[in-house]
DNA sequence: ACGACTATAGTAACCGTTTACTATGAGCTT
DNA sequence: AAGCTCATAGTAAACGGTTACTATAGTCGT
């Protein structure tokens, strides 16, 4: 088989690449780095070596002599989740326009592999572990944080809270937020405004951070509206199509729908709500109005009004946030929402 | 601000340890290994003061003695493609497992940032490299695998190639695929065995491998039907949903249906396709039958009949046989697709 | 013509681990 | 009691870079 001139070059060292242009490493070492005079004829010398040997740096060696490995490193539940893998995309575009290695690691929202990977981030001395996602907001969870915080912060490396809620002042993390009452605000207001009075809240989860805030903001809504808040249109049982699909199920099973509308936690949430309306006779928007949230590209084939959520955006000032830290940079990112109109919602003919 | 006892501890390293445990580094380093004797009472003297320090090793300067990082890159066009997010999903998993990082790269399809990653996991050393997706091969793809696979090689990095066709058997390159072809010839024959018989061939894009073996699964099936190919059957214009919208569009634009059925060449492509016979005022099924390819989660909300490409199980596969390798290991895992029957086929009742 | 200065290149210490080699004392054997 | 072996721990040499410090040869001013 013809093998390069390339090929076996395991081991090709700064050191052979010396002597090969018959300089000193260190001579080499700063024709790579550039950041000291060298004469042309020596650079050019050096530059032919290191093409002829194929030489790349090792970036440990670089790392352990005090160059950061410029490692960023995104803790999503799932990329599979449409919303994380946007908020991922959009944090390895931008830590790839500044020059940095965007690693991507996935939890299944297992708290012992987060853990895991903060450890795995100290050890690579990461320049900054970006933590994505909602959760429930526990005394526990607080402390965790506030541990993972510290630890990495004497590691050098920042961390960075991504659509969950800030730590204390005291705590050295940053944070990349989303509006997410107000997007629930929003989208509320919108059935409202056709007409809708009695709106199904489907997937709250008491204690989670992001549902809390979208059944914050429907309230919010109701209220403005001087629409009594009724408890039992609030229908708990968290996000994912599953969910949806058994919640709302369970609800037609109960007894005739005593709504007009639904608000479903998510656009997951949505699509299973919709399959069991279907399943049950009832068409969307003709019988039954719909909104979501996140507004996951599929929403735009079911036609589902919801809440556009700037995934990508936050990936990237997550990064940002991360990455331009000045000692008096910001500390806080909050991104706006909008409400993106689609077919799911007609205004109220017949009140319930 | 108030800091933790465990917070300026940049700069923990195996000596502090050692010091504050009243021993030799290389004992320190012995016990944390595990793979050397050591008295009960020294390990515990030093795991004491690795937890009252809260120690973690320096990957970089293990790396540098000699221990892998133990890291794996999956290169992607895009997260945000679910096929992808469902590879790297799978990759990331199986990497957990085997107590691997996994790194996951996105190149926007372009190969200069390819060749960037590539570069970079060299600098790594990284223990392999999965480069995932569909490929145009032209000589220059060709040279350019090639080139990668003895560069990484060389650097003890193995390179796998996943739903991409295999190299020459001199090139050490491992391939993990799936089967493309029969899957297409399958979803083909659920079309003709419903009466179909002018099946519009939606994204053909001739020199990309999944394309053309898609192509050719459906020729075949209509040759064994006895159908004639007509290439003007055969719509190029690539994957997504917009080439989707946009080439269902222009076909209708051109004149009234010259076919009962459509195969996209992927669910994206189904979904742009959709939209447009519906805003053309064609309903699916009941005036054309569609199928698509990649059984995307999404085509379950919009019934689609369509192949299942195990995505997961791909990655998965890839990283196994990365990892898994002794030089007897096999070089090659090649994985089945299956058809997933929905609701949006109907037998041809009034042939055109 | 001589010292000061500049441009460039070399020398060697250091980064934090791992591990081959060496040292030490305790418990046996004969 | 000398000589072994064994269990355990220490010493120091890598690993592959970066960079402070040092050395050398021109250049220039006077």
């Amino acid at each position: 088989m013809p093998r390069g001139r390339t090929d076996r070059n395991e081991g090709v060292t700064i050191r052979d690449v010396a002597a090969r242009a018959g300089v000193s490493v260190a001579t080499v070492s700063r024709v790579l780095a550039g950041n000291y005079p060298t004469a042309p004829a020596t650079r050019s010398k050096v530059m032919r070596a290191v093409r002829d040997l194929d030489y790349v740096v090792n970036v440990h060696a670089r790392a352990l002599a005090g160059i950061s490995a410029k490692m960023i490193a995104v803790v999503v539940d799932a990329v599979t989740a449409p919303f994380y893998a946007y908020v991922a995309q959009g944090a390895e575009e931008q830590a790839a326009e500044d020059g940095r290695l965007c690693l991507i690691c996935t939890t299944g929202g297992d708290p012992a592999r987060e853990l895991a990977i903060v450890k795995l981030m100290r050890e690579q001395r990461a320049d900054a572990v970006i933590l994505v996602g909602s959760v429930v907001p526990s005394e526990d969870y607080t402390a965790r944080m506030t541990q993972y915080a510290h630890a990495l912060s004497a590691a050098g490396t920042r961390l960075v809270l991504c659509g969950r809620p800030a730590l204390g002042p005291d705590v050295p993390a940053l944070t990349a937020e989303y509006d997410n009452a107000g997007g629930a605000y929003a989208v509320t207001s919108h059935l409202l405004s056709a007409g809708h009075r009695r709106i199904l809240f489907l997937g709250s989860s008491p204690g989670g951070t992001t549902a809390d805030a979208r059944v914050d903001g429907y309230r919010r809504a109701l209220a403005d509206h001087r629409v009594p808040v009724d408890p039992g249109l609030e229908v708990p049982g968290g996000f994912g199509r599953p969910a949806g699909y058994r919640m709302m199920r369970e609800r037609l099973a109960a007894g005739a729908p005593d709504f007009t509308a639904v608000f479903a936690g998510d656009d997951l949430v949505a699509a299973g709500a919709l399959q069991a309306l279907r399943e049950a006779g009832l068409r969307v928007p003709e019988d039954v109005s719909m909104v979501g949230y996140n507004d996951d590209p599929f929403a735009a084939d079911i036609g589902l009004t919801t809440v556009h959520i700037p995934a990508e955006e936050l990936g990237r000032a997550a990064v940002r946030l991360a990455v331009r830290g000045a000692d008096d940079a910001p500390v806080r990112a909050m991104l706006g929402t909008h409400i993106v109109v689609r077919d799911s919602v007609r205004p109220l003919t017949r009140p319930l």
